[in-house]
DNA sequence: CGCGACGTTGATTTGCCTCAACGATTGTGG
DNA sequence: CCACAATCGTTGAGGCAAATCAACGTCGCG
């Protein structure tokens, strides 16, 4: 279990001493997931985020006829939670997963509120990174109404350059929004 | 030109006292919007974020074959800007104008950035409506993917009650991602 | 080996778009 | 205050992108 993907980020981003690190370490607590193993299921409150170390995560949600629909995937170096409940500590709507053997580092919502007290660098951290994230959803929100399928299909490729061909296929499908056969079909053509 | 319903807000969600207000209040800028004026187009760099103190702005982007696509609302008391643009500097994919005669807030990214090393409550308040933002904008991603055009208009409307009657419908046919017609026959069924 | 998960392909259906025509409302200049 | 244009909402006919449903081949794994 190695969190220096994690704690050299902070050094780098947002120049966090060893004190700090150190601070910030004591409260992360390391866990590992085999695939389809889950952090989260809906109906369930979320207490933690994770930053994931080695692996891959992902958040969907369950819709009313069963389908699912993904909302963010999270290989090494990316946050995932259900920032919703998470912050509100209401019941989430989303499940979380591994879907590929995991190992992330976990920070309840409770000591990350008292860390920023601590560590003003570390609220700037969250700050910055929840900007980034608010930028890329919207990003992704646009192109949904604006982009074909095949469109879509070609920036998430761009977008999560190693996942292409290292995950399946009706993820991927799930993520831009169409149907597995669908995505097959457009893959067919060229 | 009247502030407080800015200032309110932080005296409230954030504990700023009344020397911070001062400070802050010093850094915006005051402006009016008619109706179909713009405060930023595609191609130019957003200095500035605004909030809305009267009237309603909207932030959209113009795709290839020229359809236009609603990103958000801004009635009083929210915050609109192109996050991408004004954080990175470059050059925006949106455009954000008034829908009805406004006033306004405005505030740059350089200002803001220097009122968090001195007010920290500042960046507190920022990162949390970041966070905010963050949660509207997944589940409206996600009620893109698996809701159809019907629930999406009985969200909107429940997301800003007083604006069913109040903008003209082809924006909130773009908001909800359809054509006007579809939607003035959505509105017909029921 | 055999089973379940996955990807592919084809026939058919559907939600929404396109294009066109037409009133109603707004607003603007004379 | 009216005339006219522009904008907006509605309605209908036809078309297309993507969904649905079903069948089938393949692969990894217990």
């Amino acid at each position: 279990m190695n969190i220096d993907l994690l704690l050299g980020q902070l050094r780098k981003q947002s120049g966090l001493d060893d004190a700090d690190c150190a601070v910030f370490a004591s409260k992360l607590r390391p866990a590992k997931f085999k695939r389809r193993e889950s952090l989260l299921q809906q109906g369930q409150v979320s207490r933690d985020a994770a930053f994931v170390l080695s692996g891959c995560m992902r958040a969907y949600s369950l819709d009313d006829n069963g389908f699912e629909h993904v909302l963010q995937f999270a290989p090494p170096g990316w946050w995932i939670t259900d920032m919703y409940s998470w912050i509100s500590k209401k019941e989430s709507n989303l499940c979380i997963e591994a879907i590929k053997d995991a190992q992330v580092a976990l920070l309840s919502r409770d000591d990350q509120l008292e860390l920023f007290d601590r560590i003003p660098k570390l609220e700037r951290y969250f700050r910055i990174l929840a900007e980034n994230a608010l930028v890329s959803t919207r990003t992704r929100l646009m192109e949904n109404m604006s982009l074909t399928a095949k469109q879509r299909y070609h920036i998430f490729l761009k977008t999560y350059p190693n996942l292409g061909n290292d995950i399946p296929q009706k993820l991927i499908a799930s993520y831009i929004g169409v149907t597995p056969e669908f995505l097959s079909k457009i893959r067919g053509e060229k």
